[in-house]
DNA sequence: TATAGGGGTGCAATCGATTGCATACAAGGA
DNA sequence: TCCTTGTATGCAATCGATTGCACCCCTATA
């Protein structure tokens, strides 16, 4: 492990050579402005001696910090750890660090944390928190920081994305329940003022009109937050005010759980009297009691695709392409789901 | 947000001083030395232009880099993320930045990533990892790297560690099993290399003998790995057996999930045929089915002390008491155990 | 009034790397 | 043989902060 606090210049010492030597015939881009026989005996030398580059220093000079602030609303909500890990595993490859950050979903905080982040010189962004109109995020981008947004995106498409076929996904679920024979089916649908939730409610609209069934507005619910105490609070108002429906599309997989408590509020039970999809396939689902029917999305690819859009905006610049990725989704069928 | 890059000498010019005199007046340990008047000058200064300090060049000067490399087997574990919650929130109120890394459970690949974290200049390592005989950090220990392990421990305590009372958990989970009339309990025990696993095991022989019930050696299996598949195996395997037993205790929970697997493969359920106790309480466990009985450890407030022991060993050097924190435990009964 | 003491600032070196420019040396062409 | 061309290396400035030391000036004391 050699913690001896090995500089260039002890290295160039060593071999009797001048430290920008050193530098260069460890740097691979520089590599061939030196001997091949320094720079072989450069290598060996820092090899031996244990050489390892101080970060810091070179972050000073190149004003690179190789440093990247990834923040998310809740690291304990199991939707994110998949995704943190696509994004850390891409970053190591390329010789970047990932700092991460938890908002709570509370803007204030996150203007905090993007400011520290901002002051800590990390080189881009990856942001998991986009609202669908967002300001802050507007200022960052017009000052030409680099960032990428994960699994959300923004109305008017001004920041790279990495996001979900939400619509597509929807649209399976839709096509699942329907096909099951159910006709009306509710949906309790995520925080309208996020991408997510604003897509798959409409994707809903649209699905309910392709399977030619009707959209009753009564049957729609909105949370305020993507948590099962939401999802539990609109399905248990949506069934006592009584209204006919036999399957609810949950805005997420939290929602979905939320729904599952409801249900049990009342006296009811999942897929016997309810049919219920959640969304986002999020680890264990499908351990729960019953195990949720789900769109799955590919938590760790969007992950890693976000830290390639990032690295590639850090490297060609943020005026590159700007451009949305978006992954295809798949639907899990397990046993929230019943013929009505 | 001001991506301004503002410098002290920025500062001193528009204040019309010294950059030394600027960096005096900003650090809250020197600004004494500075007349109040000047002092207040350069604080309106540097707040109006923005002036962040370059947290390299500060780096590079006082080798701190104010990062802490945090280390754990997986983040898609839930286990866990609240423990990370935990460090990070502490950390951040003392300025510093916790990076994560998962080592899979690979051992060379830990070594690479605590290679790597040293050559990051993290000021101290917060590990989850330990084996109970862990050379590689005896080694690191050694060098006078701040080291604190958070959940587990090593055997020879010679690191300062932040765990459970897996003891005192263990007790509580028999006595609970015991209570309800179990007299043969099974034991599928996390791997023995680990100090969790190991405590755990030497708890249920302790707590069997203090309930007055017979340790039967053909009722302890386990498990080489904390997950669900070692779980769902040795169970299988010991169904298979046609042991006489009417309860279970699970290494974690995530072994126990592994045996919901395994009675559900039998033909068996739970609590019905066999009542099953966990260790952990991690998230969403209670939205199984069953319902999880299991041990709760203080996830969020072992991540704490972990970061604060971990400062501490910053500020006060290595050599400072080496002590074990160990947090109580708490047993959270649900459905997954009943009477025999 | 001279001098010691001390508080407030400025100066300059330093942390460890990168990099434009200067220089030295070798080879090739006239 | 001399000059050009080019390549390999050294020099020194630089990134932005921190900090020991020198200095200056003001006050208190003899």
């Amino acid at each position: 492990m050699a913690q001896g606090r090995v500089t260039l210049r002890d290295v160039a010492h060593h071999v009797g050579v001048h430290p920008s030597t050193v530098s260069r015939a460890l740097n691979p881009e520089t590599r061939h402005m030196v001997t091949e026989e320094i720079a072989a005996k450069v290598s060996e030398a820092a090899q031996s001696l244990g050489y390892r580059p101080n970060p810091m220093a070179y972050s000073l000079k190149t004003n690179r910090s190789l440093t990247v602030g990834v923040i998310i609303p809740d690291l304990t909500n199991p939707l994110f750890p998949p995704i943190i890990r696509g994004i850390e595993d891409v970053l190591g490859m390329h010789g970047y660090t990932a700092v991460i950050a938890n908002t709570d979903n509370d803007f204030d905080r996150e203007e905090i944390i993007l400011d520290r982040m901002w002051a800590r010189r990390v080189d881009g962004l990856i942001l998991a928190t986009a609202r669908r109109d967002d300001p802050l995020l507007a200022e960052y981008r017009a000052e030409g920081v680099p960032l990428v947004l994960v699994n959300r995106d923004v109305d008017d498409h001004s920041i790279r994305s990495v996001i979900n076929d939400d619509a597509g996904g929807i649209h399976l679920a839709v096509a699942h329940l329907a096909g099951l024979g159910h006709r009306r089916i509710a949906d309790i649908a995520g925080p309208q003022a996020l991408s997510t939730g604003f897509l798959r409610h409409q994707a809903y609209r649209d699905a309910m009109g392709v399977e030619g069934l009707e959209i009753d507005d009564r049957l729609i619910m909105f949370c305020d937050a993507y948590s099962i105490e939401c999802g539990r609070r609109q399905m248990s108002d949506l069934l006592a005010s009584r209204r006919d429906f036999t399957a609810a599309l949950a805005g997420n997989d939290l929602i979905a759980l939320g729904c599952y408590d409801a249900l049990r509020d009342a006296g009811l039970s999942c897929p016997q009297d309810l049919s219920i999809v959640g969304f986002n396939d999020m680890p264990f689902i499908d351990k729960m009691a019953p195990p949720l029917t789900t769109v799955r999305i590919r938590h760790y690819d969007i992950g890693a695709e976000a830290a390639r859009a990032l690295l590639s905006e850090i490297d060609n610049g943020t005026e590159s392409s700007v451009a949305q990725i978006r992954l295809p989704c798949e639907l899990i069928v397990r046993g929230s789901t019943a013929p009505v």
